[in-house]
RNA sequence: GGUAAUAUGGCCAAGUGGUAAGGCAACGGUCUGCAAAACCGUGAUCGCCGGUUCGACUCCGGUUAUUACCUCCA
């Protein structure tokens, strides 16, 4: 029984899908203006790893997202360089590909760009228009939200004060152009002919921001969709209004469960791109060399919490993920040494961490507890490879657990491939005789020598291991 | 101003009524030819004040600090 937090009710309730084994999962996805930052790729991994949980729990997870490719910052920035909107989005587009690949983020069952909807988009705008929740209003479209009961109720948020603060801060054109202030674009004209911009019944123009995500989900998915995730900066406005346009337009519930993840923080601060405090992905990646950490500095933080970011946590993420590493590398050395026998002990220990994982992760993910389970078997691990005796099939077991568990943190390849030369053969047979003739000060010299060559040699009660440096 | 969230050992971080998981770091020890890896052991009364209770980190009230949202934002 999985019980996960929704931001519409404020408190964890149990999960109960829609169609029985099937899960409709839209997840917002970033506005390609710039290289994805670290907060972005939180939010990705975040949902990755709630996707693959629900996967390993044995649903078939269809996840959506989406790219929003036409938007204010998109078109400033083509006009800033001189190039076309769609040039942007691609460039940037690809890039989120690129970047979020090394970080093992699973791509969407189907990812959408705005562009590609916009036939939808108006059909849903009209749709708004003919039930009166949405009028045109100089080429605008803007939607009616206090017609909508229960506008604002994801983000607690009072519509009188809503209404004061919206008055305020909008100048006399749109407070002309809305019949209340905070009304909300679902269309906005082109004011210009240089942007891009659509054909519609209400001329040229392009989608507001909110629209697209409302018409992916109803195209892609349902009308009632089991999950929407995304940044929890997102809930107002963002997802007040995708909730008042779907449900305005279908009369249904639009999603069962809300889930936003919390932020990445540098020196508490919130990192944003509008706060310019922001390391991207992309350079992350240039520089730091292992990127399974950044996924685990990522993965293990429970969602709704903040991650601060630094050198330091990185750092400390790093070592646990080693640690986790030698485990498994030290475990599966020790398989070559292993019999043929069941230890019936260690497999009922493995079986209770793999459990004690479940219950961590059914409880909204809880990912602290579920590594607390991890690092059981890891410890499980380091003691059983001091075993005169290895039970190989168990120890397989354990072995395989490990690296199921931390698949569903996407971190992976525990054990990296390892390619001797053939110098590098031969001087670990001659240490290996070296210490069996007592030469330890040749044996020591030739551990030297390799550790220069990169490998790192180790003995241990099965003989002598190594690994790559 | 409004609405929320957070505050646990040096650091990260679980824990929602019965005397505080886990990881990292530190220190001591064991194993080892030496090392490495590993193992064992050692530390906090939970921002502050008050209340409820036989008993509170856990509930209630207040207070302080930090952060977020209130139409750029994952």
């Amino acid at each position: 029984m999985i019980r996960i937090y929704n931001t519409l009710t404020r408190q964890k309730e149990v999960f109960q899908s829609i169609t029985a084994g099937e899960i409709n999962m839209y997840v917002c996805g970033p506005t390609v203006y710039n290289y994805i930052h670290i907060g972005n790729a939180r939010s990705a991994v975040a949902f990755d790893v709630v996707r693959r949980y629900l996967e390993y729990k044995g649903y078939n997870v269809r996840y959506v997202s989406n790219f929003t490719d036409v938007d204010d910052k998109i078109i400033k920035r083509a006009q800033d360089e001189g190039v076309s909107e769609i040039e942007i989005a691609n460039k940037y587009a690809t890039a989120f590909n690129d970047d979020t690949l090394p970080l093992n983020i699973k791509p969407a069952t189907i990812r959408s760009r705005a562009t590609e909807v916009i036939p939808d988009i108006i059909t849903f705008v009209s749709d708004l228009i003919d039930k009166g929740y949405a009028y045109e209003s100089d080429g605008d479209v803007y939607f009616r939200a206090k017609k909508f009961e229960g506008y604002g109720i994801l983000a607690h948020q009072d519509l009188s004060e809503m209404e004061k603060n919206a008055a305020g801060r909008l100048d006399d054109v749109e407070l002309k152009r809305k019949e209340d202030p905070i009304d909300f674009a679902v269309w906005k004209a082109s004011r210009n002919t240089t942007e891009i911009s659509w054909q519609s019944p209400w001329g040229m123009g392009r989608p507001g921001w909110h629209i697209e995500c409302s018409v992916m989900a109803q195209k892609y998915l349902a009308d009632t969709i089991d999950i929407h995730g995304g940044g929890i900066d997102l809930a107002f406005p963002h997802h007040t209004n995708e909730i008042a346009q779907s449900e305005a337009r279908t009369g249904a519930k639009f999603v069962n469960y809300w889930m936003h993840n919390g932020f990445v923080n540098v020196n508490n601060i919130k990192m944003s791109k509008s706060l310019g405090n922001f390391t991207t992905i992309h350079d992350l990646l240039t520089i730091y060399p292992d990127p399974m950490a950044i996924r685990y500095l990522l993965a293990t933080t429970q969602y709704r919490h903040p991650i601060n970011y630094n050198d330091d946590t990185l750092k400390q993420a790093q070592v646990e993920l080693d640690r986790i590493r030698t485990a498994y590398r030290n475990l599966y050395f020790s398989l070559n040494s292993g019999k043929e026998f069941t230890d019936e002990k260690l497999e009922l220990q493995v079986k209770k961490y793999v459990q004690d994982f479940e219950i961590a992760m059914d409880d909204d993910f809880n990912t602290q507890n579920a590594l607390a389970a991890i690092f059981g078997l890891v410890s499980l691990a380091n003691d059983y490879v001091d075993h005169n005796d290895i039970a190989k099939k168990s120890a397989q077991k354990l072995a395989d657990k490990l690296a199921k568990l931390m698949s569903i943190f996407g971190v992976k390849e525990l054990l990296e491939e390892q390619v001797l030369t053939a110098q590098q053969t031969q001087l670990l047979s001659d240490r290996v005789e070296a210490r069996k003739n007592h030469d330890f000060e040749l044996a020591d010299h030739i551990r030297n020598e390799l550790n220069q060559l990169g490998i790192i040699v180790e003995d241990s009660p099965q003989g002598q291991r190594w690994h790559n440096k």
